[in-house]
DNA sequence: ACCCAGGGTCATA
DNA sequence: TATGACCATGGG
């Protein structure tokens, strides 16, 4: 079994996603903090806030006082927590110039400068890179090591980094010369997390059995 | 009432 | 390096 097969069978069972789901790209980076450990609906609503008090913007955040911006994201939890990294997030892109700037550095350097950043690690650096920068790097969470431990492809105990980097090597051999990567990248992810909503729980452990018609527990 | 959700940091050993 | 505590809301 591939990882390109695995992916190709969530699709044909999910069909599109339409990841990530926010108006910009900037949005998108607020958004994945916000997300950290949080339901999506709960991000939703921290969202709304923002834009009905007219502040998704990154200077308006920043000299925004810490507990108004901790009002506006309490739907999404750990307001307190989150309005810091908010703002320590917005010190940086506004310091390094915004999005324009920031759009020309290489994956490498900016994955870097994501992960200096306190309250951002790895998964909300990698959402960043693949939905708001467009780049070929593909996202690990608690879905993505579940799904491909139970599938036997992978071990489950890996580092972060040496999991996403087996996937991606393994979709560069695959996919190269039929798939774009970061179109490729975008629809797995969140495939993975729609797929890791219901899995079968009955018999977890056979995960794409689900897919089937035939599965005992669907 | 209990459990989890589209994680990350920090203190401790 | 590897656990554990902590952060906090909202839906099932």
């Amino acid at each position: 079994m591939t990882f390109l097969a695995v992916h190709d069978a969530l699709f044909a069972a999910y069909g599109p996603q339409r990841w990530w789901p926010a108006r910009t790209p900037f949005e998108v980076m607020v958004s994945a903090v916000l997300t950290q450990n949080t339901a999506w609906t709960n991000v939703e609503k921290a969202i709304a806030n923002l834009h009905a008090a007219d502040a998704m913007d990154a200077e308006i955040i920043l000299h925004a006082p810490p507990p108004r911006v901790a009002a506006w994201i309490r739907p999404a939890g750990y307001f307190n927590v989150k309005a810091k990294r908010l703002r320590n997030f917005c010190a940086w892109y506004v310091e390094r110039g915004g999005g324009k700037t920031l759009r020309r550095l290489d994956t490498a350097a900016l994955r870097h400068e994501l992960l200096s950043i306190n309250g951002v690690g790895p998964e909300t650096a990698d959402d960043i890179l693949l939905y708001a920068f467009h780049r070929p790097i593909f996202v690990i969470d608690a879905y993505t090591r579940r799904l491909f431990s139970r599938l036997r492809m992978a071990e489950g105990d890996e580092s972060y980094d040496t999991l996403r980097g087996q996937i991606e090597a393994s979709l560069h051999r695959e996919a190269r010369g039929k798939r774009e990567l970061v179109p490729l990248f975008n629809e797995y992810h969140a495939l993975i997390v729609r797929h890791g909503k219901d899995v079968c729980k009955p018999r977890p452990r056979c995960e794409l059995c689900c897919l089937a018609a035939r599965c005992p527990a669907a």
